[in-house]
DNA sequence: TTAAAAAATATTATATTACAATATGGGCAA
DNA sequence: TTGCCCATATTGTAATATAATATTTTTTAA
């Protein structure tokens, strides 16, 4: 995705209007304003307006009908596989409750696309993920950031799984280890234990061991699960 | 979705578009015709075409930039997701092997909504489940058809996960499902054992049997999955 | 009085035209 | 040859007009 800078009127139109759309500004039923209203509130055409409205509408956020106005389309119906909606959904929520569900997805596609992997991956899809795995080493090594790299790990194992379906989850993923990162600590010893349970996984894979790497993977992401369940339960007590 | 006939102008445009698109007519590099060709070329105006274009970008399908025309995203971009690319994709494809790995993915996700349902599944929910299950039976019996309480089964599954994201792959599931009869035979004594092993994964949700209902799910998916295995193994043989 | 029909109205849908912004490629000058 | 500038093609934005659609109000007739 290019920078807010960089984008045009109604890209940054549907921007706005995106987030304020996912955090109930409007109410549900009847919702926004009329396009003519949109118009003078932003002082642009209705062109930018109509064409904004029709990007979210394509989002499934909202749908448009003459005489009717615009109005929000029920959550269920949001497209949450979408950068954007997903981008938006972190701007306006509390993330800890959510990171859970993010988690559950991941502990449902990953450790799969790990054991896809292990059985039909490529030797450069593979190569991909030791890559990867090196770049994490330094950075635990050299008091680096290990964040890129280890996004770089588990993208390239969707990759290396070779169903589309899930690289396409790249996105969602990154976004769930962004959101992760934030609550985790960086205490520097643990850092080199994290690379070595990453290359543990890699192992499994590069030797073909599909139920390794799958049971690998998911004790991984497990841990994570275990650790924001914890932090859930400690902000539920002093609530 | 609504009725194609019932779309409005620039909806159908992105129906044309979005599945030439996806056929491939349009080379990735360069690719499509310039607004003003579309124009001319549907008897439209530009109004029309323009919101075609932002609804297909807005899925990932292509992007348009001044000077450069309007160009195809590489594959990977593409918002898999999404009901309409998703539709766009069977009627271009040959399906066998998009099959399989929509079987990987419900393989992935269902067996782990599976769980969750049996965890925290509301009763309401779960007696959703118990509904869809009936009317399986019903229609084993009766020699009706099975598809759409099956769908629904499934449906309410991922609904009762309680997790959205689970539950926005619906559509996903769905489509998935509707390609996998296409394939299936329709013997009317195997369809009550359908049915019986589908009551298998509601009672194990409904006894709060997680491991049981994640178990059981997966092997009901893992059938669908050597049946298709075996049919594209007849198609690379007589190929 | 009530119900059906018709008219008024508000809003999005489509069309047309004009101009602005931008990036590409070619030509011109140093 | 290299670097700069300008012509040009294409999308971006704007403004305005008319059509389609669905709601609300008014009118009409039983």
């Amino acid at each position: 995705m290019a920078r807010i800078e960089n984008l045009n009127l109604s890209q940054r139109v549907t921007n706005e209007l995106g987030k304020a759309i996912i955090a109930g500004v409007y109410g549900e039923g009847s919702g926004l304003p009329t396009e003519a209203q949109l118009c003078t509130e932003y002082g642009i055409s209705r062109t930018a307006v109509r064409e904004a409205v029709k990007m979210l509408a394509a989002k499934g956020l909202i749908s448009s009908r003459p005489r009717q106005g615009i109005r929000v389309e029920p959550p269920e119906n949001w497209n949450l596989y979408d950068t954007s909606v997903l981008g938006w959904m972190f701007e306006s929520s509390p993330s800890l409750l959510v990171l859970k569900e993010f988690l559950q997805m991941r502990l449902a596609i990953e450790p799969q696309a790990a054991a896809l992997a292990a059985k039909h991956g490529s030797p450069q899809a593979i190569a991909q993920i030791e890559v990867a795995l090196n770049a994490m080493d330094n950075a635990a090594q050299t008091d680096g950031s290990i964040h890129q790299p280890d996004v770089e790990f588990h993208t390239a194992i969707l990759l290396a799984s070779g169903n589309r379906f899930f690289y396409q989850l790249r996105d969602f993923i990154s976004t769930a280890l962004n959101v992760s990162f934030q609550y985790t600590t960086n205490a520097k010893d643990s850092l080199q234990t994290i690379a070595d349970e990453h290359r543990k996984i890699y192992q499994a894979i590069k030797n073909g061991e599909a139920e390794r790497a799958k049971n690998m993977m998911a004790y991984l992401i497990d841990e994570a699960m275990a650790y924001i369940e914890l932090k859930i339960a400690e902000s539920e007590l002093s609530a």
